[in-house]
DNA sequence: TTCTCCATTAGCCAAAAGTCGAAGACCGGG
DNA sequence: CCCGGTCTTCGACTTTTGGCTAATGGAGAA
């Protein structure tokens, strides 16, 4: 059979841990690829695109909230993705799917949900913790719109926006991805034009609909 | 007995009808006073500072989130404040006793547990729903430390504040209080200092730490 | 190959954002 | 009554943003 491989991008290296054993557990021979920040995911999924499967968290240095999902999802459609996440709130769960989760996986799962769920998703089925629904509707227009228009981003122009919404001035983006300011100015120019507004702040709050408003921020790092 | 005042701030005439008669029912002879939006609502506290009970939506024109709870908070701190919402997920509300609320009263309770909620906090108690726990923790240090930040700002400082995280430009704040920009950026300077930040992007995620990531929203507009 | 999209940069210019110092109003204490 | 503090207001000045034009090179599609 073809070596499947499989992406795990978490910023905390006990979770990949884990996450790795429970896909060498799901799939024998399966080869793993780590990433733990918002550029080596965009170099990872771009460096495996033919990848079977990605287990994303929320929540990794670099990017927040749904943000990473939508965008990653309108780069590689056909990847399949499951969220990983600390978070174990139902609607959390829903946006996710929304977004264009596979699937869903709370960290304070048991080992064999986790695997569970992995081996539903492989096999092509939706999955998330017993007990939640899933045909709820809980993405606003707004939140919807702003998913479209981030998922019409360049790998760059997503990166330079995840940067604005850390409060950046374009001198510091631009240093931290070593062009000049002129570039940075281009770029966010023409992020401007697709988020449909005329300033940083506007961009920041356009992302900020997709944030998660994560209160079980604290248990999840202590946990984690 | 003295006459009690109330106050209850919400934009939508139906709730606050609703929640005036239940007002009237838990004390004959109470004043009502009415706010539908961050302006009125200052004016309000200011010019009724001896009021007995403030019943306070998240979410009106100008404000979101628990920002006008923990700044209304921190300026009467004797005042007991109930928040009213769309919202009924508990660690919402748990948020809300948090940042100061004596009580939360999701819009869907029926009427006779707003009159409850209401008896219980005239009384000096905490009022949440039914099997709704109040001991966990939910309140992480940002977000702890944004509100203390928030709770610091003059009254004019939390308004400007507010019109900043609408994206809103200095011109457009200026034109608005009827002021010249060279105040608003005067304000503006101010807050940073306050919240410990240099320029507006980060000022307004600041302030998103204190955000309410409504899944209700929708619900809570089309049934509200 | 030609055409299009992307990334990169420069330069220019107008607008917006931010900093500073200062003046007047107000308020509470001594 | 005077003093010190805070709040509001504002103009002057500097820096940052953002829009526009234009040029180069590379990748990819028609």
């Amino acid at each position: 059979m073809t070596a499947a491989t499989f992406i795990v991008a978490d910023d905390h290296p006990l979770f990949r841990e884990a996450l790795t054993r429970a896909l060498t557990n799901s799939v024998s021979g399966a080869t793993i690829v780590e990433a733990d920040s918002l550029p080596s995911l965009q170099r990872t999924v771009d460096d495996h695109s033919d990848a079977d499967l990605l287990l994303l968290d929320l929540n990794m240095p670099g990017v927040s909230g749904f943000s990473a999902l939508a965008w990653v999802r309108s780069q590689h459609p056909t990847l399949p993705t499951i969220v990983v996440s600390a978070n174990d709130d139902p609607n959390v769960m829903r946006r996710a799917l929304r977004h264009g989760a596979s699937g869903f996986i709370p960290k304070s799962s048991p080992f064999g949900d986790i695997e569970r769920g992995i081996a539903a998703v492989l096999d092509g089925d939706v999955w998330v913790p017993e007990g939640v629904s899933v045909d709820d509707d809980v993405v606003d227009d707004g939140e919807a719109a702003a998913a479209a228009a981030i998922a019409d981003l360049t790998a760059h122009q997503f990166r330079v926006l995840m940067m604005l919404t850390e409060g950046l001035l374009n001198k510091q983006i631009a240093y931290q991805l070593d062009v000049s300011e002129a570039t940075i100015k281009a770029h966010i120019t023409a992020i401007f034009r697709k988020l449909g507004v005329n300033n940083r702040t506007q961009a920041v709050l356009a992302v900020q609909r997709l944030a998660v408003n994560d209160p079980a921020r604290l248990e999840g790092l202590q946990s984690g």
